[in-house]
DNA sequence: CGCCGACTGTCACAGGGGTGTCACAGGGAC
DNA sequence: GTCCCTGTGACACCCCTGTGACAGTCGGCG
């Protein structure tokens, strides 16, 4: 049984969310407020947060990257704004996923049961895209059971992609997720390694499957159907 | 029934864990901390250890050190951190597998299971890669059935890649776990022993089919097709 | 419906970094 | 003293990689 804590300062969101995610079958801590969220994680060791942005004192935001630098446990965030800065910065901050205030029970409970699931996952040593095996113990990739022989930087590339599938990661952040470093002038650098990452993993490399391009954003790795 | 030995310093942790673990089959005892799971680890001599690795007093790693410097049982990191540092760290001091916290305790009896299965293998005295043999117990290796004479370093390589057959191991770990010694300046020690080591042991030593370069990363040992 | 701008795909090329290879000298074992 | 193992550094080679230009594509707007 899953057990969730959840850290929201809302009183009737937070009861409301409290009940509905008890019936679904978690176990519910609960925290009104960042400190006290942070203190009881200390204590409590659960499996997966709940964190509401807007908080008295120290924020959401604040409240995921202190937890990211020791602990690497799922953070699922509650925004009530839903414009794009936000969900960039709760991404970079080290969130796994987002939800939108107001939130159905159903669907908050859905993705809390997605991420669990991409944390079991990823915990084992490999993962399946269709025919696209990753081993992250040999560092190889398989397609059809043939070796993929990918260059390091390809297998970086795959290997952060394939952290967050179906999340659409923006040109900034793969560079400093994979090239470490922050500048990106106009060069197609992301682009070019995509494409050669797609020639090698791809059935039809100029109609990706699993690579998928966000318009305007970057790129993404899809599930399997 | 597999024997296991527990060490970890959370109460909550550990009270879970073993729980999981008793249900799913095992026999299970715990410790709270370093210098106990030392001292347990000699009375009862356990199948395998499961060992946190942030521990008060001894850390998990100085513990799996010291266990190492005399036994060859499996060993589980449990670590918090996901950083690819630890996980390094931690095979370098021996490990067999780490698992990241928060553990699922159907995770965690799947890896132990995993390890347990591959130890039986290797326990085996002698092991097999295509035409090449390791015997364990004569400390000798024959390829066709006629004696490699492999020099001290050779044999020690070829021994630690053979324990964790078809996983990546960096030239850092190896420089750890064979020479026992941290800094690689940009020598090619490695690449050296490597090489003397593939003339013995490959058939056409140019186009390796045992040890296999891991570009950007280092090598590998493949188990046979 | 067509145009325009912005964004993305593609490619060739030059530079650099990582790896294979080798000869040699020091050092330990016998 | 002799022999063999072992670590080092130099060197060459090959493949990877970032860049920039250009073409193609998509979406929006009139």
């Amino acid at each position: 049984m899953p057990f969730l804590l959840l850290i929201e300062d809302d009183d009737a969101i937070r009861t409301g969310l409290e009940l509905a995610l008890t019936r679904q079958g978690h176990r519910v801590a609960t925290a009104a407020s960042g400190e006290d969220g942070l203190r009881l994680f200390k204590e409590q060791r659960p499996d997966l947060i709940v964190l509401d942005v807007m908080l008295p004192g120290i924020d959401g935001f604040e409240v995921c990257r202190r937890i990211r630098r020791t602990d690497q446990l799922p953070i699922i965030l509650l925004t009530a704004r839903s414009d794009d800065i936000d969900v960039v910065v709760g991404l970079e901050s080290g969130a796994d996923d987002y939800v939108v205030k107001p939130v159905q029970p159903r669907v908050l409970d859905a993705r809390i049961r997605a991420v669990l699931r991409r944390g079991e996952r990823e915990s084992s040593d490999s993962s399946a895209y269709g025919s696209v095996v990753i081993d992250r113990a040999a560092m190889t990739v398989t397609k059809d059971g043939l070796d993929l022989q990918l260059t390091p930087t390809e297998l970086r590339l795959l290997l952060e992609l394939s952290r967050r599938p179906g999340q659409a990661l923006s040109r900034q952040q793969l560079l400093r997720l994979v090239w470490e470093h922050d500048y990106l002038g106009d060069s197609r650098l992301v682009d070019a390694c995509v494409q050669r990452l797609r020639a090698k993993v791809e059935d039809v490399p100029s109609a990706p499957t699993l690579i998928r391009t966000v318009r305007g954003v970057g790129y993404r790795l899809d599930p399997p159907a």
